[in-house]
DNA sequence: AACGGGAATGAATGTCCGTTCATTTTCAGG
DNA sequence: CCTGAAAATGAACGGACATTCATTCCCGTT
C-alpha cells in the first residue's frame, strides 16, 4: 500500500497544518469572532471551501489551535523537564519555558490566551482535557516537592498550581499586549521565580 | 429648575442600570459574541430600539459594563484599605476583597474575566484605564510595603502588581467556571496569601 | 491518451442580527 | 382635558458571513 503519509486522512497533512498556521496569524490578529472563514482562506492561499474539507466549521479550527497548541506546549515542557529533576529547578525550567514559548510564539499565544478564554461555548462546554494536562506538570512538580520537603507541605497543590499558572499568565499575556516591552523575559522569569519561591516579605 | 435627577440624560437612570444589569446576565451566559442585542433587551424588559437610545451602539454597551463595574470594584477596594495602614494587611484585603466581590457578583465577574478579555478589540485598541487603575492599587501597596521595609526592595513593581493580580485573578476564573466548588474563597484567600508573603518553599 | 475519482474551487445561498426610523405612547404644563 | 415634545417601540432593512455544492482541476493508472 504505497499510501501517502497520514493516509487515514486524504488530504495532505501540509495543507492541514497550513490552515491551521493561517488561522492563528488571522485570529491572533483581528480575534475570532472578527474573522471570517475567507480571511483565513486568503491566508492559507486556499479557496473558502477548502477549510471545510479539512475541519468540520469554524469553531473546530479553533479547537484544533487550541489542541495543537497545547500539544506543542506539553512536549516541550517534558522535554525541558527531563533535565533536572530537583522540583525548584523544575518549576523553574516550567516557568521559564512558559514564558519563552510566549515569546517565541507570540500568535498562538495571544489565540490561547484571549481568544479561546472568550467563548463561553469553550471555557464552559469544552471539556478541556489538555489544559488540564499542561496544569497537571505543574501539580506534579509540586507534589513531588512536597514530597521531598523542598516545599511546604500545607499549601494545596490545587489552588497552587492555579497560583502559579495564573501569575506566569498574567505577565505572559502583559507582555503579549504590550507594545513596548519594559522587562525583558528573563527578568520577569527571575521575578516570578523569586517570588514565589521566596515571597516578597523581607 | 424642578429636574429629576441626573437631567443631563435626558433618559431614566433606571433604565440605564436596568439595561447595563440584563447585559451583564446575558453576557455572562452566552458569551457577547453569541448574544443578540434583541436577547438584553428581553431580557431587560425594554424594546430593541431603546437600547440605542441609552448606548452607542453593541461594543458600547461592553465598555460601559466594564467601566462600570471597575468602578464598582475600585470604589469598594479604597474603601476596604482605609481600615489598614500595615501593607501587608493591605494586601491582604486586597486580595481577599477581590475574591469576595467575585463571588458577589459572578456574572460580572465573568464578562469581565472572559467576555472583556476576548476581542483584540477592546484589550488592545481601548484605552481601558479603568483597569489600570485597579491594578495601580496593588502597586500603590506594593511601593508603600517597600519603602517602610516590609517587603523585599529588589521585585519589580511592575511585574509584582501583574503577578498577584494574575494569580488571584486565576484563582477567581476557576472559581467561576468550577462547577463544583472544591474550595472555599476565604481558603483560597490564605493559600494565596501565605504563598505570596512567604513563598512555596520550606 | 483517455479515464476516473479524489481534491480543490469559489460563486451562490440562506440566515442571522445590528441598527434605523416611522409610528405610538407617555406625561408634564397650561 | 388638550397639546406637544420626549421617550419608547418593534417591524423592516441591509449587510455580513458561515456553509454548501455544482463544477473544475489534478494526477495516477491502464
Amino acid at each position: 500500500m504505497g499510501l501517502p503519509l497520514l493516509a487515514n486522512k486524504k488530504q495532505s497533512a501540509d495543507k492541514h497544518q497550513k490552515i491551521i498556521e493561517a488561522a492563528i496569524a488571522v485570529f491572533a490578529g483581528n480575534g475570532f469572532f472578527n474573522s471570517t472563514v475567507a480571511d483565513v482562506a486568503r491566508e492559507a492561499d486556499v479557496a473558502d471551501g477548502t477549510i471545510y474539507l479539512y475541519f468540520k466549521n469554524k469553531d473546530d479550527l479553533l479547537i484544533s489551535i487550541f489542541e495543537y497548541s497545547m500539544d506543542l506546549f506539553i512536549q516541550e515542557a517534558e522535554a525541558a523537564l527531563k533535565s533536572s529533576s530537583d522540583p525548584k529547578e523544575k518549576l523553574r525550567e516550567f516557568i521559564s519555558l512558559h514564558l519563552k514559548l510566549v515569546q517565541k510564539y507570540p500568535d498562538l499565544a495571544q489565540v490561547i490566551q484571549i481568544e479561546l478564554r472568550q467563548s463561553t461555548k469553550f471555557m464552559k462546554e469544552y471539556p478541556n482535557e489538555k489544559f488540564f494536562q499542561y496544569l497537571d506538570i505543574v501539580s506534579g512538580i509540586i507534589g513531588d516537592g512536597q514530597e521531598s520537603g523542598v516545599f511546604k507541605k500545607n499549601l494545596d497543590p490545587v489552588i497552587l498550581k492555579r497560583v502559579i499558572f495564573g501569575a506566569v499568565d498574567e505577565i505572559a499575556l502583559e507582555w503579549t499586549l504590550m507594545k513596548r516591552k519594559r522587562y525583558t523575559m528573563a527578568e520577569a522569569a527571575d521575578q516570578v521565580c523569586g517570588m514565589i519561591f521566596e515571597g516578597i516579605c523581607q
